[in-house]
DNA sequence: GTTGCTTTTTGTCAAATGGCAAATGATTTC
DNA sequence: GAAATCATTTGCCATTTGACAAAAAGCAAC
C-alpha cells in the first residue's frame, strides 16, 4: 500500500484526507498465474496498481497468432484504457503471468475520486501520459531493429523477466518465433 | 487558420475571446519541402499546427540508418514533445518533407497562453494524448507483421501519402529495404 | 526414481528479406 | 532536347527468419 502511495505522489501532491480517501477505495485482489484482469469481448470494469507479479497485455491479429502487447511489472497501473473509459468492449486480454497481487478500484468508485479530489484528475492525467509515452518508447523501435536487436532491447527494458515468464510470450511480444528466440538465446552467449 | 479552431473546438470548448488571444499568438510558417522544423542536438523552440503539407519525424539509430517515427499529415499538430517540454536537446529531426505551410507558437507564447486560458491546458492534454494514442495504435502493431502487411498497415493509416512522398521514407517508417518495398508493391499489384 | 506434462532447444528445409550494384524511369536544370 | 540528378525497379546471392518436427531439459506429482 505505502508503494502506491509513493507511486501517486510522484505525480502530485495530495494530503493525508485524500491519501485516505483513495486508500478507502482500494481493494486488495490476488490474482493466480494465468488469471485475466479483464478480457476480450467484456468492458474493463476496474483499474488496478501492481503489487506483486506480472502482467501482460495481449491480443489475437488477423491471422489468429496471439501478440503480447506489453508486459507490467510491479509498481505499476494497469488497466484497459480504451475499454474502461469508453465502456466498450475490449479486444486485449490483460492476464496474470505470475501469482499477482492488485490493488483494485471499482469503476464507480474511481469516478467518485475523480470527483472527489480535485487534484486527482491531473495526477491521473499524468499517469496515463506517462504510461503511453512508456509504450511509444519501448515498442515502435522494434519495428526497424533485427530479431537480436529486439532481444536485447528487451532485456534492457525488462531486466528481471527473461528467468519469470515464458519464452513464448517474449517471442510475441518481440514479434518473432520462439525457435528463433531460443536461436538467438544461444547465439549471445 | 479556421482549421485550427476547429481542430482545438474538438478537444474542449473555448469563448470567442478566448480564441482570439490563441490566434493573436499564431504566425504562419512555410516550410519548404526538406526544411527542418526542429532538429537533433536542439532544444525545440516551437509548436506548430500543420495547414499544408506533409511532415515527418526521424532519427538515426545506434547502425546509423535513419528510421522514420511517424509523419504528420494536414490538421494535426507537430512539435517534438520530449525536447520542447523538457528543454532538453532532441536526438530527432523534425522535417517537411512536401512543401509546408505551418501555424505555429513560440516557447514563450505557449506557456502564456497556459497561464491565460484557464481550458487551454485540458485541451492541450486531450491533444497531446491524443496522438500519443494514436503513435502506440499505428506503428507498435507493425512489430509483429511481415513486410507486406506492414506496407498494408500503412496505406490504410496514411492512404494519401504513397504518391507524394519517397518510397524510401516509407520503407524507414515500415523497417524494411527500399528495395523490399519495392518489390512488395509490384506483388500486390 | 519414474511418469506425465510443459517449455526450451535444435535440425532441416523453405520462404522472406537484406545488401549491393546495375538498369530503368522520372524530374530538374540549363 | 540533352545532361545531370535523384528515385525506383530489378537481378543476384547471402543471410535471416519461419514452419514443422523431434529431441532434450525442467518441473511437479506420485
Amino acid at each position: 500500500m505505502k508503494d502506491f502511495i509513493n507511486y501517486i505522489l510522484q505525480f502530485g501532491d495530495l494530503n493525508q484526507q485524500q491519501i485516505d480517501l483513495i486508500i478507502n477505495k482500494a481493494t486488495v485482489l490476488e490474482l493466480p498465474k494465468d488469471a485475466y484482469f479483464s478480457e476480450a469481448g467484456k468492458i474493463a470494469q476496474q483499474v488496478g496498481f501492481v503489487l506483486e507479479g506480472v502482467i501482460r497485455v495481449c491480443y489475437y491479429n488477423n491471422k489468429g497468432e496471439e501478440i503480447t502487447k506489453y508486459f507490467i511489472v510491479e509498481n505499476n497501473m494497469v488497466v484497459d484504457l480504451e475499454s474502461f473509459e469508453n465502456e466498450i468492449c475490449s479486444n486485449a486480454y490483460v492476464q496474470a503471468i505470475t501469482d499477482c497481487k492488485l490493488l483494485v478500484f471499482s469503476r464507480k468508485d474511481w469516478k467518485e475520486l475523480l470527483d472527489t479530489i480535485i487534484p486527482w484528475e491531473a495526477i491521473v492525467h499524468k499517469i496515463i501520459s506517462k504510461a503511453l509515452r512508456q509504450k511509444v518508447e519501448r515498442r515502435s523501435p522494434l519495428v526497424t531493429e533485427d530479431a537480436t536487436t529486439r532481444y536485447v532491447m528487451f532485456l534492457k527494458i525488462y531486466p528481471n523477466l527473461v528467468n519469470l515468464i515464458p519464452l513464448s510470450y517474449i517471442a510475441s511480444y518481440l514479434g518473432i518465433t520462439q525457435s528463433s528466440l531460443s536461436r538467438i538465446r544461444k547465439s549471445i552467449r
